[in-house]
DNA sequence: TGGGGCCTTGATAGCGCTTGCAACACCTAA
DNA sequence: TTAGGTGTTGCAAGCGCTATCAAGGCCCCA
């Protein structure tokens, strides 16, 4: 079932019928209806792939995210698909752990199909990613993290400045001993600035320097458990902790229960990512809202209007962040 | 760059240097040594659209999911992908939020790839989507649900048997007044199923007719801590509630927590995916841990047999799942 | 009435690869 | 020595479209 066999029962030739499809509006309209009710009958489908091939160009976007099990990136994912299915582009989506050479290979995949724009998370690549990205005769766009030179163009906002905004909150609140919990600090570089940009703000404000607890483990409840245990066993606890996640923030919240100590009067807690459970737990949770949703439909949109007119070029769109205080610190 | 531009290089004709990637095995060990540094040399990679349209076959999987926020989904992914990209194979994947008509969609522009096989989440599908999965010339898995005549393979456990087991073991706990709280059941079928499956078992039982709460929106702590307070204010409160979510039996815990209501002592609670928290909170909660990985891995074991093997036809394949007995209930 | 656009349509040359088939060399068995 | 394998390699015909180019019809204005 081709072209050809849309075309003859038509009564047109290959050409119109290829143009009935792709480009509507160069067919008269009389030619186009009878096209698409000959396929409709015959139950025919343009190949996908031929056309891709044909025209060098395929309708696909190769995405790449760290992780397939948080919200984060699946809300971004969902709103991504959002615009680009409808406007019939489908996603490849691969997944990597925070490994550079994991992104390195699945970036090198993503390109073998000739996508018509490639997305990644993070402004930190390898050497190898870099150049191929570099080379890719696509858009390019590093989402989630900003950088001020973007191999193309960079959708997200500073987590440096995240992780400020929550020292600056906590300090506010009168606390002076902070720490900071960190999941999977190492390979999550995102987490990692956050951890920093907060420790600046604590020096910054003359604060004694915050403990950091640095997990191997990527977040979790249980992390979260473990890090407020060995913080609240040390010899001076601390009067607010930061997380890099809110489920690390819900473990302390259940070991605090445990324990009986209170939040926040006796420590302050904030999470980050402001998950649903975050404004529902008991108490409810100080944390940091990232623009999930808004990175997924700012970088679709930012690739559909450069598909349109290819002259486009790549820009840097920051889309900020919210902390949002509950009643955890 | 082309394979010809290789050929060229390393002095053989086009089709040895086809060979020389696709089946190695076919060229002489000097020649694909050839081929293959000169491919390094000039940067040459195979261009997957052509290769897939001259054997009528792409190496992609479509995978079709309900929704990209929940880790259920996600594990399955990700474990999906874990051993379908080392063969060479992509993932395609869209997501439907439990709508037949957006499945429908997605299926199709699945197809239009000529995927090497598609899977689909659930047992449940349109007339349209059946048809067309019916007429696809590739593999077809239904994942996540058993049904008993599947369009090709079923992967799974029985949703029915899971909401059984949860009732069996609240009634073994001397519970008699069992209540059922479900996030979207008019769309999520799988959780309806759960539901049915609990209120037989408690009939079954001889106690009274369990109150069933269909939540109209998704699984949430909001839709969990709105529910148990209807049950609980009502005349005669549930001694032990069910969840089709972990979530929703999170959010009833920060509501006991709040009105003081004792887990399991007043009521036990019982959730459903065995999240990470559920062994970490306070109490711990008694789960359903549904085989989310080994379903993915068992999908696409399937999926690389059936492709080495063509010959090799559909299955049903009873992953089960485990009844998490913890503290709440 | 004729010439210059403009709009449709068709013919056809690829897009970059895979694969059946034929050719050839080299070997083994009779 | 010869017939028949066996293992490599090259040739060339597509895979099913898209896009370029030319042709034809039509309208408008001079």
């Amino acid at each position: 079932m081709r072209m050809e066999d849309v075309a003859a029962v038509a009564g047109v030739s290959v050409a119109t019928v290829s143009r009935a499809f792709g480009k509507p509006d160069s067919v008269s309209p009389e030619l186009r209806r009878r096209v698409l009710e000959s396929a409709e009958r015959l139950g025919f489908r343009p190949s996908v792939l031929a056309g891709s091939l044909a025209s060098a160009r395929a309708r696909i976007v190769g995405v790449v995210v760290p992780s397939l099990l948080t919200s984060f990136f699946g809300m971004t994912l969902e709103a991504l698909a959002g615009r680009l299915g409808p406007a019939g582009y489908q996603m490849m989506v691969g997944h990597h752990e925070y490994d550079l050479e994991r992104e390195e290979a699945l970036v090198a995949a993503s390109l073998d199909w000739s996508p018509a724009a490639i997305v990644v998370t993070g402004a930190t690549h390898s050497r190898a990613t870099l150049s191929a990205l570099a080379r890719a005769e696509c858009p390019v766009v590093e989402m989630w993290e900003l950088s001020e030179r973007p191999i193309d163009t960079a959708v997200g906002f500073s987590s440096r400045e995240a992780g400020r905004a929550v020292a600056h909150h906590l300090i506010a609140g009168g606390r002076r001993r902070l720490a900071f919990v960190g999941g999977a600090m190492g390979r999550d570089l995102r987490a990692a600035a956050r951890g920093q940009g907060f420790v600046e703000a604590a020096r910054e404000a003359g604060l004694p320097e915050p403990r950091v607890e640095a997990l191997e483990e990527r977040s979790s409840t249980a992390g979260g458990i473990a890090a407020f245990a060995r913080l609240m066993d040390s010899g001076e606890p601390p009067e607010a902790i930061a997380f890099s996640n809110d489920f690390l923030a819900l473990g302390a919240l259940f070991e605090a229960q445990r324990r009986g100590v209170r939040i926040p009067e006796d420590v302050a807690l904030a999470g980050y990512g402001d998950l649903e459970f975050a404004a529902n737990s008991t108490p409810t949770l100080t944390t940091v809202r990232p623009p999930h949703r808004a990175i997924g439909t700012a970088v679709a949109d930012h690739l559909l209007r450069r598909f349109e007119d290819p002259e486009a070029g790549g820009e840097i769109i920051d889309l900020g962040f919210e902390l949002v205080a509950r009643a955890s610190g």
